[in-house]
DNA sequence: ACACTTATGGTGCGCTGTTCCATGTTGGAA
DNA sequence: TTCCAACATGGAACAGCGCACCATAAGTGT
């Protein structure tokens, strides 16, 4: 009867404690402990306590889960009000940029995911929200209409390539891959780049000093005003 | 002969039935044909007709042998010569752009992969191959030093991005029909944007008539050009 | 009390990458 | 010529995965 009881309890259903929220927020705090290979399903149904079939009823596949997550943490990202400088579109732009940077610290996983939605499903939600944020500033800039378009699309690639490239696990160690301090990546990159062949990689061998007392951000805002130089140029 | 020229260099090793090139090219064709997700290695064996044991005995893991594919495509589409253009820096860094534009038009799966590789592996042979032959060009400009990196990391962004924007996603290898999917495409993303609420993107509203007649290379070009003129400001 | 929808937990299928190992093959030493 | 260690191969076995499917409990309108 112990078995009875005992089964009885286990095979009891709750009701509705399960939301497509609480889904979510676990399936983020998997992707951010284990990367894309930590969400799995049955991690999910585990981590909540329940079953397979309730997790598909809520979120779909795997993979919708996946884009629902990352639209999630972008609509969060662009959605933080700037910082206290004065709202010129300059500064817009570099408040968005910064976003970016730091939700794709946050959550590693984005690199990879923000490139899928990228060539997967272009003109998604997930591009569509960070287009529009962009392209208002550089309206906002004076950059005549013909031009809205390679204004905002060069802005938005140099700032998710270069997001995407800087993007490191900082502080948590419990990545699934054992990431070395970016400290010593940057030396094991730099001195890789010594390395090479000086006949073959001239560019690569003269710039492997730069990278070891570079700053990303100040590299990524730079990187930003270049651009932004290159746009107000179309005026 | 060539048994000859084998038997005559006493350092060749005995003969091998599998090569890793053929490994390799017969990879890129089954990524060619089925995506990213049409590489298994049963499919591998199949082709091949033998088993995964050879297979991992030549290329490692799977994901090795992905890596190993992209590093292939993308040397053979940075070593095709340039037009007989004019060799100036500007035309070589089109060329390169252009180059980087068919070879993932023909083997879209490199979007995705490159994007893989910028955020885990940025200063493997991939990146470091694209950045040498970008910062080569940057370098020729007459930029400072001390902006090369910038520079160079704008363009591989840039270029980056938006060839992977624009690579289709057509599940068929046909590749028939892709001009036609590819208007579809376009005339679907711009009647969504059409729909959008003006209140909510008023900057995708605004531009969702551009996209209906615009030329992706010319755009592309058009975006290599502002990313250029903003670098040749740094003199 | 009844049928019907919603929500849930669990099982099983087909597929995957990878490891391991017995076997075939080869070039050169003995 | 004989033999052997290293190379190369094919396939079986394993653990893991996403997902379809199902039986059923809980909620809801009638």
């Amino acid at each position: 009867m112990q078995d009875m009881a005992t089964r009885a309890r286990r095979t009891q259903r709750r009701r509705q404690v399960l939301s497509r929220e609480q889904i979510i927020d676990t399936a983020i705090e998997l992707l951010d402990a284990g990367g894309e290979g930590g969400l799995t399903v049955r991690a999910l149904t585990e981590r909540l306590a329940t079953g397979s079939g309730a997790i598909y009823y809520h979120v779909g596949t795997r993979d919708e889960l996946l884009n629902t997550a990352t639209e999630t943490v972008i609509a969060a990202a662009l959605a933080i009000k700037p910082a206290r400088a004065p709202a010129t579109p300059e500064n817009e732009i570099r408040a968005v940029a910064l976003g970016l940077f730091d939700a794709i610290a946050e959550h590693q996983w984005l690199a990879t995911r923000l490139a899928v939605q990228l060539t997967r499903n272009p003109w998604g939600p997930v591009m569509v929200g960070i287009f529009e944020k962009i392209g208002r500033q550089v309206r906002a800039l004076g950059v005549p209409q013909a031009a809205w378009f390679v204004a905002a699309s060069t802005l938005v690639h140099y700032i998710l390539g270069a997001v995407s490239q800087n993007a490191r696990i900082d502080g948590d160690a419990s990545g699934v891959e054992a990431d070395v301090d970016r400290e010593k990546f940057l030396d094991a990159a730099s001195t890789a780049w010594q390395e090479l062949d000086p006949a073959d990689y001239p560019f690569m061998h003269a710039i492997s000093g730069q990278v070891r007392e570079h700053d990303d951000r100040e590299q990524f805002l730079a990187g930003i005003a270049l651009v932004l130089d290159g746009i107000t140029n179309l005026r």
